[in-house]
DNA sequence: CCCACATGAGTAGCATGCAACCAGTCACAA
DNA sequence: TTGTGACTGGTTGCATGCTACTCATGTGGG
């Protein structure tokens, strides 16, 4: 698909594209085309603009702040349900997972490893019995892979990550989902605060700093 | 736009349509319909099915509460941050926002009510910074107002409603996120158990319990 | 030299033709 | 009577022509 050829890095951000050209490079007339653009520009992915093109969106820092201000908000509570529903069998499924997580971590693959990742948490709170909850947890993940900005985790905040998920299952296991959300919120905030940190670096001229404070400032009201 | 042709119930639920007699009946051609039709689809309003027509999808109370359980975990800790965020003007124009809905419910405008309140609620999470999460709460309450189910509530309730709001109102002038995030989560559950109860009420051989208890399974956990 | 205006290239957006496809119906044979 | 097959009406999905619009460049006048 189109989301594809953005996710891939093909398409740059920032560059301008017509929906002619691409219609030609992916072998398809223009209309398939456009529709699937305006599905991405709903999702906020891509920027048509009239009459003069569209645009792969420059996700700002500002963006990946709101991305997660809101993943930090859903995703404990949504958790700490998934754990009290979680069955035996579940539990199980779920360290296995966790397994793979490890094992491609341990060889290095870091793309396996995100996906891992993002397979283990979406399961996690598939158990919260509610599907949309998952479903738009899935998109806000995706958009944050959307810009290239997958900053190779460096060993050293790896570890930290692995340990927060080790943390989650350990709580998982016991049943303790007030200790879920906690695990769960400190992962996320810490996914946050890495990436946020990793931009920032990459980009002269930015402090971190005022984007870190922001994490905090919404959910800290959830408690 | 054809949306308003759904929400207003001019398309009943459950019954089938054709990209062309829609066209047809908005007086343009099939692409922009069909281009619509598939945003609506992507928000759940509405279900292609292939080679056989659009369907205006019933929304299920699961689905309802699934919405209601986002909305209770989402607008408390935003409202909350823009409780913190607000400037003496905002703080004017929200009561500005909070008289609008108290005149249309004194007279009896039910639609200009909704409209308001609306309004109210999303101009206060709109304090909080966070566009992406004030689109998303829109959207979500689009969704429920989608169906006509929206049962006019009566005079008890829109009493009770009325008394959140002021709560609100109360506690943001105040300054008191903490008590703006709880009043915030009672209203909204508030409106998601009369919606329930309202629904199930319509629908014989359905009860209301089950799906009144998974309203709070969620929420809980944000403490 | 500079500014205003016209002109042209390129684009999105809409209308419409066409093919593939699905569901239900009807006829025919066992 | 029942099961199987083809047929038909209606639909989506894709391709393509056409119009209106936007931006940029170039030209002519001040």
């Amino acid at each position: 698909m189109l989301r594809a050829a953005i996710t891939s890095g093909e398409m740059r951000p920032g560059e301008h594209y017509s929906a002619i050209s691409l219609s030609q490079r992916l072998g398809v007339s223009r209309t398939p085309v456009r529709e699937a653009l305006q599905l991405l520009e709903k999702e906020g992915i891509v920027r048509i603009e009239k009459n003069r093109g569209v645009r792969v969106i420059q996700m700002s820092l500002d963006e990946i702040v709101q991305i997660f201000q809101i993943r930090i908000i859903l995703e404990p509570p949504a958790a700490a349900r998934g754990a009290e529903a979680a069955t035996d069998e579940d539990l199980h499924h779920i360290q296995e997972l966790h397994g793979n997580i490890l094992e491609a971590a341990a060889a290095g693959d870091g793309p396996r490893t995100l996906q891992a990742d993002k397979e283990f948490h979406l399961f996690l709170l598939g158990l919260a019995g509610n599907a949309r909850l998952t479903d738009l947890d899935r998109e806000l993940r995706n958009l944050v892979l959307t810009r290239g900005l997958v900053t190779i985790p460096s060993t050293r905040s790896g570890q930290d990550l692995a340990d927060d998920r080790r943390e989650i299952m350990e709580a998982l296991v016991r049943r303790d989902s007030r200790a879920v959300a906690l695990a769960v919120r400190e992962h996320v905030t810490r996914t946050a605060k890495l990436l946020i940190t990793g931009v920032s670096a990459n980009t002269p001229g930015l402090s971190a700093d005022d984007y870190l404070i922001k994490i905090d400032q919404l959910s800290k009201h959830c408690q």
